[in-house]
DNA sequence: CCTACCGATCGGTAGG
DNA sequence: CCTACCGATCGGTAGG
């Protein structure tokens, strides 16, 4: 899943855009230099014009990787069933795990939209869109079944895609946590969030240990 | 609640913390010009240094500001009951209702923390960390009485609070979704999420309408 | 609060 | 992939 575009280019390339993709995520676009990636390849500031356009088509090509991984990953879970319980689940974890896994491309992707120039951004807003509605629809086929119960579908997906993209922030794959039980955890959160409530057996977790080993990604902090 | 400082000092001072608070929402910090303020303000770049010290001053005084009434909000919705599902309830209320009325805020606190030089970023951090705790420790109250079932603390605390902070990406006061409605819809998922399931009435909101009016702010699009 | 201006940074190009 | 370098931007200061 997602494997990095960037292994059909030479070598370099590829090292340059993965150079770019960890500075853009932890200084953020406009703090990074071209200079700054250069010096992470090791080779001088002007020879990444043998590789990349611009800076900013480094940043288009993070976040366009990024939204036709999610995309993807989000049709495919909707594909694998009929029955919308399954569905949600499938939609929930999928979203998890990316998020997980690819925490730096999608911190990229939500901090640096701004940055993208015309037509990308605009381009880039939409696959947002369409990305919500997938979750959007699912909940609201869940409440039109009598299945899911929920004073506004459209509250409760931007909670359930939200509590998502918050992973991105401060979850670390050596704290600890693994990727599998993040995502069942928060498939049975987002179940009850839409009115399901099967929850963990109460002996299925640890509750008073909390999960060790969160730390965060560049600056990391939360909350404002 | 939250009255801005800059109302203490002279106007054309409070004038010039407003507009960079709402350019540094729109554009980012960087992005941001001492001259795009100076614009905004109606002055000349250089005469912003008789009401401020530095571009990054403007910065710490936005976020210190934010975090302060964030933290001030939550000691107040922590202090007013000793049950805990009081507690949690005026606990999420108080976030959701701080995020979608200060939103831009809420937004450049979340955004620009990274754009923060020591010791204030590391300052802002203690306090988020402090903010993330007072809700970690109800949610483990409830637990640990028996009164909430949860898988983890720690991942049903960051949960509510990324939530919430979502709200100031999407959020529109035009939008009709009303504060207090959605600080109600807000702590009802928190409940649901940690095992409470009181839900909406079955007839208390119109599911299938979604709520209308969801914009964004800047850039807006979510998710990534 | 203004004009004049400095010093530094930075993305990108020229021309090997 | 490198050296030399340009043009533009920008935060901030001098000195009224």
């Amino acid at each position: 899943m997602l494997r990095h575009r960037g292994s059909q280019a030479s070598p370099r390339t590829a090292a340059v855009r993965e150079a770019a993709l960890d500075l853009f995520a932890s200084q953020g676009y406009r703090a990074t230099t071209m200079q700054d990636i250069a010096d992470r390849v090791g080779i001088r500031g002007p020879s990444l014009y043998k590789h990349v356009r611009s800076k900013q088509e480094l940043l288009v090509m993070v976040i366009d990787h990024t939204m036709e991984g999610l995309l993807a990953d989000q049709r495919a879970a909707l594909r694998s069933s009929d029955d919308t319980v399954t569905q949600l689940i499938r939609v929930v974890e999928a979203h998890v795990r990316f998020h997980a896994r690819h925490r730096r491309e999608a911190f990229v992707g939500n901090r640096e939209l701004d940055a993208l120039e015309e037509p990308h951004r605009s381009r880039v807003v939409r696959q947002r869109r369409q990305y919500e509605r997938g979750v959007r629809r699912v909940v609201e086929k869940g409440i039109a079944q009598g299945v899911f119960q929920a004073r506004s579908a459209q509250l409760a997906s931007y909670a359930i895609i939200d509590m998502g993209i918050g992973i991105a922030t401060w979850f670390r794959p050596e704290g600890g946590v693994k990727e599998a039980d993040l995502a069942y955890a928060y498939a049975d959160m987002a179940l009850r969030l839409v009115g399901i409530g099967p929850g963990p057996s109460p002996d299925a977790g640890e509750p008073g240990s909390g999960i060790a080993g969160v730390g965060s990604l560049a600056s990391s902090g939360r909350t404002g």
